[in-house]
RNA sequence: GUGGUCGUAGCUCAGCUGGUAGAGCACUCGGUUGUGGUCCGAGAUGUCGCGGGUUCGAGCCCCGUCGAUCACCCCA
């Protein structure tokens, strides 16, 4: 082993797991084109006043968790941590709010947390998220919540629960944090604890311990403090969701750890994850745009996490479906320069192909056809170059038939068109 | 950031109270002239995470460090 190692914390995959997690990847990307969301490719660094405005001063994010650093020009950068204030800026930087509402973004890459990694917690991972912006409209929520809740379907999971609720709007949060302020400041708390809460006593709810768990279950809860409209477009969320056969539940304590929430907000746990079983979570926020100096419009959204998911689909005991691998494994017995024009001529035309290379004896070569997977297997000596035709083997039922070097890509391709309309 | 556990061949792991490293799988080659998946045989492979210390001697003990992992915390 050279004594070079990855960073910290960071998530990479390599195969054979690399096909599965981008598998997963590509599952949720088009759960997001199916219901018209379309990409947006965005930097991985950005100013860090963007982050430090957009998802809020006083979260641990922004506070403990940020990969900041001057570049040599002696601008703040910051590698994102997150997906929705990068995806605000592009909107307004390219006035994509300017046309038809709403805007509906995708995006999918590497976000960066400083934390202290564990089991599904990277410094390093991977995200693909949506964003509709500049309609408040409860059934965009759960158009949303749909997409998300298709792709884990899509992806063949069951052991995940979908956690909603309402945060309501600014009116509401200021007069239920200064209740539960005050409720707060008449318990016992530890130091630790206590300053925990004077940053957001919503982490309280939060809280692992019994004796907290005690306390709280008699604190205010948010939702008693909705306004009529909140809880109008709450119980729309919830009634569309039935509509649509989406099981929930309202978690009327949940916690979200970004400032920008408003309103409907939403989080998919998984069973068999242990601590970092969140795979994915968002809602709505009113306040970003303008907060970013864009117009006053609302957006929702959510973030998925990828490498979280695999582990899921891990845990469920999934394994990929029927592969798109090799269709072709092509055995030279030397006419090494002869099999390599012929795979070129047949990948040329959309038959996956690879070969045995260094002038591997028959057995050998064999075995790496064997193990590479491919449907189909041809060895390539003088015997059939002198004859025109090959023995076209079928690899997991060990027939050959008979087929001249000169009808090998259409034969291929016919049966490749068969067995791809059985996948 | 705090606390616990762990770190031996590519992988999963064994290694008794300290005496100088092993198994299974995988890999390479072979089992008579050109056909894999089973079987049989042979072979290669480790600075025992890294650095110090104790000791005549350390994979086994001590300290540090790096990494993983579990929980807290946080969240995707």
């Amino acid at each position: 082993m050279s004594k070079y190692q990855a960073p910290k914390g960071v998530s990479e995959y390599v195969p054979d797991r690399s096909s599965h997690f981008d598998y997963v990847r590509r599952t949720i990307i088009n759960a997001a084109e199916l219901s018209g969301y379309e990409l947006v490719e965005l930097p991985v660094f950005e100013d860090t006043e963007l982050f430090t405005r957009g998802v809020g001063e006083s979260t641990d994010v922004v506070r403990k968790e940020m990969y900041t650093f001057l570049d040599r020009g002696g601008r703040s950068i910051t590698l994102r941590p997150e997906g929705t204030a990068g995806v605000m800026r592009a909107v307004l930087e390219h006035n994509l709010d300017r046309g038809q509402l709403p805007v509906k973004l995708y995006y999918s890459g590497a976000f960066f947390r400083a934390e202290r990694p564990q089991a599904g917690r990277f410094r390093q991972f991977y995200q693909v998220g949506i964003e509709a912006i500049g309609l408040a409209d409860p059934r965009i929520d759960v158009e949303v919540i749909a997409v998300a809740d298709r792709a884990f379907r899509d992806l063949g999971l069951k052991e995940y629960v979908l956690e909603i609720t309402s945060l309501g709007d600014e009116r509401t949060r200021s007069d239920y944090l200064s209740d539960l302020r005050e409720y707060i400041s008449g318990i016992n708390l530890d130091e630790d604890t206590r300053e925990r809460a004077a940053l957001n006593p919503l982490r309280l709810f939060d809280d692992k311990r019994e004796e907290i768990r005690a306390v709280m279950s008699k604190a205010p809860i948010l939702m008693d403090y909705l306004t009529p409209e909140s809880a109008a477009d709450f119980d729309k969320v919830q009634e569309l969701l039935t509509v649509l056969k989406i099981d929930f539940t309202v978690n009327d304590r949940m916690v979200r750890g970004l400032d920008y929430y408003t309103g409907t907000a939403f989080e998919f746990v998984h069973k068999g994850l242990g601590a970092q079983s969140g795979i994915g979570g968002g809602g709505r926020y009113d306040g970003l745009m303008s907060q970013l100096g864009g117009q006053e419009l609302s957006g929702v959204g959510f973030g998925l996490g990828v490498d979280r998911i695999l582990l899921a689909r891990e845990a469920e005991g999934l394994v990929l479906p029927a592969n798109a691998g090799l269709d072709l494994y092509i055995v030279p017995l030397g006419v090494g320069d002869t099999a390599l024009a012929l795979a070129e001529e047949l990948r040329g035309r959309g038959v996956k192909t690879d070969l045995a290379f260094g002038d591997k004896a028959l057995k050998g070569a064999m075995k790496s056809a064997d193990k590479s997977g491919a449907r189909y297997c041809i060895v390539l000596g003088a015997d059939e170059l002198a004859s025109g035709s090959v023995q076209l083997k079928e690899m997991h039922t060990g027939e050959s038939t008979s087929v001249t070097l000169s009808a090998l890509a259409n034969e291929l391709i016919r049966r490749i068109s068969d067995y791809g309309e059985h996948l």
